[in-house]
DNA sequence: TCGATACCTGAGTATGTTAGTCAACATAAT
DNA sequence: ATTATGTTGACTAACATACTCAGGTATCGA
């Protein structure tokens, strides 16, 4: 039931930067703060970007900020969009489903259900806001 | 945030065992019930065998069945002994704590704690009777 | 006692994922 | 022009997953 590191680094970054409150930090800096590898997180900077959740400047005095307000960044989307579904079982995932050839009878099928629920719940009930202020 | 095949396939398997209350099942049978690979049935219910939760019979007429009454069987216990921990993070797992260069002022501990919490009191306060028995 | 039927043991393997590194390029400020 | 910064894409070492397979060993029934 791990988290990989690139979400744990993801949700590393955007604290640090939501920490910022629009002043622009450079990938050292965020590399310096939160203890990732510069090299690495410029990947997940990049892709946290492409998903819309930063924005960036170019050149000297370039670096990052968020896109959005930290009360609009929710963390269950995020690690959704870094790691895939938050279900333990395709068969339970409700934003990517795979059918399994036991799906009528199976006993098992009923407990994912209920974990996924548990978790998704959590995680889309949270947002960056929250992390910040320290408000769970 | 998954469930490994292995794990899935355990609990399958127990589950298989678990309907035949007390007669002897062949790995050919559970196979056949759960539609895993024999061959890597064989390795899963060997480790199940190993951790105290199946006994088996050798030679003809031989097969598997329950160490323990269903009710015994806590399906928290079978995942960690399968797939480690069931914290997302090594920083807030009770049975294998990592330590964390950031724990002090880290903002993610405590919500990984949450979750933490969360998916191991379902595990933990369900077992194999209650899959069997519908009762979540 | 013999042979068939099972479990047991350990090695091997194809595929994918993770956690990165690195080199070269593009852009913006001074 | 120079320099500090982000951008792009290729690359890699290590590990995990999901199996297969070849043989060995115990037990039952005839």
């Amino acid at each position: 039931m791990k988290v990989s590191s690139r979400g744990e680094y993801a949700l590393r970054a955007l604290i640090a930067l939501g920490l910022q409150e629009g002043n622009v930090s450079t990938i050292a800096d965020i590399s310096g703060q939160t203890l990732v590898p510069a090299a690495y997180l410029e990947q997940i900077l990049l892709q946290l970007k492409m998903l819309g959740y930063l924005k960036s400047r170019r050149g000297k005095k370039g670096g990052y900020m968020l896109a959005k307000a930290p009360d609009q960044i929710v963390i269950g989307e995020v690690i959704r969009s870094l790691e895939g579904p938050l279900a333990p079982m395709g068969c339970v995932s409700i934003t990517s489903y795979e059918a399994c050839p036991l799906e009528g009878t199976c006993l098992l099928k009923p407990f994912w259900a209920l974990i996924r629920d548990s978790i998704a719940q959590l995680l889309d009930q949270t947002t960056l806001a929250h992390l910040i202020e320290r408000k769970l």
